[in-house]
RNA sequence: GGCGAGUUGGCGGAGUGGUUACGCAGCGGAUUGCAAAUCCGUGUACACCGGUUCGAUUCCGGUACUCGCCU
């Protein structure tokens, strides 16, 4: 492992706090770990996944022995049964970001990365009644349309409206307000730390090179224990416990209760893990040009 | 060897004498609070040869291959 991305972490200032973001698979920890070592400072999760406690090797979460070998945040540290969203994540980053090691901060999870960075509209929680009977409608027929229809003229252009996930939250978010989503975002205070503030890196996966590695890293999860880490959230398992995201979860439970096999298992999850680079890919493509692209194989 | 069925885009799978479903995968994109989520866009493919026809993926004949049954 010694001399893994020498010549990025040499460039590195090591004052600066650190954003390392990247496709799944990518090599992101590597570098992390290898940073923290080097020059010191704690690891922080950017992953909108890897903060729930179950769950944990299936996510790819960071070993206990690298957790217990440098300083590690946020990481595992939400039930899977909780609710938890950017907003949450930034109120909990805030204080690791006051004080403590230097922090560097690695996820996948662009939207993290864009609130941080740009800042995030400073709406209030929505109250579990009003998410309930947004999701009751939007079951309902015509429920988007009718959702839609309520929404606030300024924020009705704004919003996609063939989208349900953002019809909802402009929905829930003047319901519960009493004013448009269109309004708050207009309003988004500074940003919890500007980019200008960090040295900001992005692995450059291509497909060819990272799907490989999608498919070993699968494999070696099953090494790890993937199947006893499901044996173990099988009985408190249920598709909308919001842990359940996790790409796999669902197939793991299929594959332990014989309704899919091993190979189907696996090709499940290897698809739907580089659909998901690939979105991570079109995100950080449109949005993190001002970042510094490094080449995941300078390691 | 005989009889029967079949051959549609990377895969699955409809269908039609002229306007060429759909699903999956792939590719491109959006994305300011469930984001490993959610959503949008994107494919003239019809085994081969000949015939009929104003026009054949669709009708007829032959060839090849596949599957099944029979000897």
């Amino acid at each position: 492992m010694t001399g893994a991305f020498e010549t990025v972490i040499g460039s590195v200032p090591a004052a600066d706090p650190v954003l390392i973001a990247g496709p799944t698979a990518s090599g992101k920890s590597a570098l992390a770990m290898g940073l923290a070592r080097a020059q010191g400072g704690r690891i922080i999760n950017a992953d909108a996944l890897q903060v729930f406690a179950d769950w944990r090797i299936l996510t790819a979460r960071p070993s206990a022995e690298d957790e217990a070998a440098l300083p590690h945040g946020l990481y595992g540290h939400v039930p899977g049964d909780e609710a938890y969203s950017v907003g949450d994540w930034l109120r909990d980053l805030a204080p690791l970001l006051e004080d403590g090691p230097r922090p560097i901060i690695v996820g996948g999870t662009g939207l993290y990365f864009t609130a941080l960075t740009k800042g995030l509209a400073d709406i209030p929680a929505i109250p579990a009644e009003i998410r309930a009977e947004a999701d009751a409608r939007l079951r309902k027929k015509d429920g988007l349309d009718d959702l839609a229809a309520e929404l606030d003229p300024e924020s009705r252009d704004r919003v996609d409206l063939s989208n349900p996930a953002r019809v909802q939250r402009a929905w829930e978010v003047l319901q519960t307000t009493g004013q448009g989503i269109a309004a708050w975002q207009d309003a988004t205070p500074p940003p919890l730390l500007p980019l200008e503030r960090t040295t900001a890196l992005v692995l450059a996966a291509a497909p060819d090179w990272l799907s490989p590695r999608i498919e070993t890293r699968f494999d070696a999860m099953l090494g790890a224990g993937l199947l006893d880490e499901a044996r173990a959230n099988r009985a408190t398992w249920r598709p909308d416990l919001p842990s359940a995201k996790a790409i796999g979860a669902a197939s793991a439970m299929a594959y332990l209760e014989g309704r899919q096999n091993l190979a189907e298992f696996r090709n499940n999850v290897v698809t739907e893990t580089r659909q998901y680079a690939k979105r991570q890919r079109t995100w950080f493509r449109s949005k993190f040009n001002a970042w510094r692209w490094i080449d995941p194989d300078d390691r």
